[in-house]
DNA sequence: GTGATATTGAGAATCACAATCAACATGACC
DNA sequence: GGTCATGTTGATTGTGATTCTCAATATCAC
């Protein structure tokens, strides 16, 4: 999958290409560029901030992931396979965890929605923050400030 | 209503203060930062965009204007009344035009999700992106790259 | 008016990320 | 295996939006 793309862009394989790839596939989830930039450098000693920007990068250009903005000011990537369907997310403002979801419903309501006002949807963005079921029992638990 | 939140806070009022408040007002609709600036000037000669970025930021505390972010790096402020309902937004991404619209469905539909996944919302974002009426009819209309 | 206190403005600082560019690595070809 | 054109890397600088700093200034209660 990026082996074809690389190949067919004329781009060529690198050891920290590889390490970059290979982490961020290892970590799953939604990855921000810092934590990932941590973790492929604890196992391929240094590794510049700039190249895993790019190297995430083409991996969005090639499908395998895609960048995600929640509201705090960087961007994480996560892992897309090609036959995934699209999701949506919860996310805790307790904890940060992040809980993906689909529904029909809601999808076919804003295709609706846009229609009557005579857009044509191209993409869209739906999150939902509030607490986790943790976050509501435990007073206040581990990774809130 | 700002006057008693800035009375409350032992703040003072200014004229720029006054300016970027009125300004903002006469505006409508949603507005970046640097809009807003230009606007205010052009009345008022020359003020800083500290003091347009502070200004806006006590509105919003105060419940007078909301923040928003869309896709374009820019926070845009709208104006915001006590009594108006939650609303989302479809964006053209080919002019640029902001639409607002209420859907109650959806609304419904993300507690029920939401609940299924043990969250309780406290806020969501939901942000339809797609093209316009006239920018699908007009080949390429202006305000499109 | 006076003085304590809040506000302003200019510029520096921040923060995430993109761009530069010389040194270096890769791999197609011999 | 060696060459070489070409892609990649990393250190550093640039960028754009927003915040911070702090001395100068404006406001307002008394
Ligand atoms: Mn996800
Ligand atoms: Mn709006
Ligand atoms: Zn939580
Ligand atoms: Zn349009």
């Amino acid at each position: 999958m990026l082996g074809s793309f690389i190949a067919s862009r004329g781009l060529k394989h690198s050891r920290q290409r590889d390490a970059i790839v290979e982490t961020f596939f290892e970590m799953g989830g939604h990855v921000p560029i810092e934590e990932l930039v941590a973790r492929v450098r604890q196992r391929d000693g240094h590794i510049s901030v700039a190249t895993v920007y790019r190297t995430m990068k083409l991996l969005a250009e090639c499908g395998l992931a895609l960048p995600r903005q929640f509201g705090d000011g960087q961007t994480r990537y996560e892992p897309a396979s090609v036959d995934a369907h699209h999701h949506d997310h919860l996310i805790c403002t307790g904890c940060g965890a992040i809980v993906e979801f689909e529904n029909e419903d809601i999808e076919a309501l804003q295709l609706r929605v846009a229609r009557s006002h005579g857009f044509e949807v191209e993409s869209h963005k739906l999150e939902l923050y509030g607490r986790c079921a943790g976050c509501r029992a435990g007073a206040g638990a581990e990774g809130s400030p």
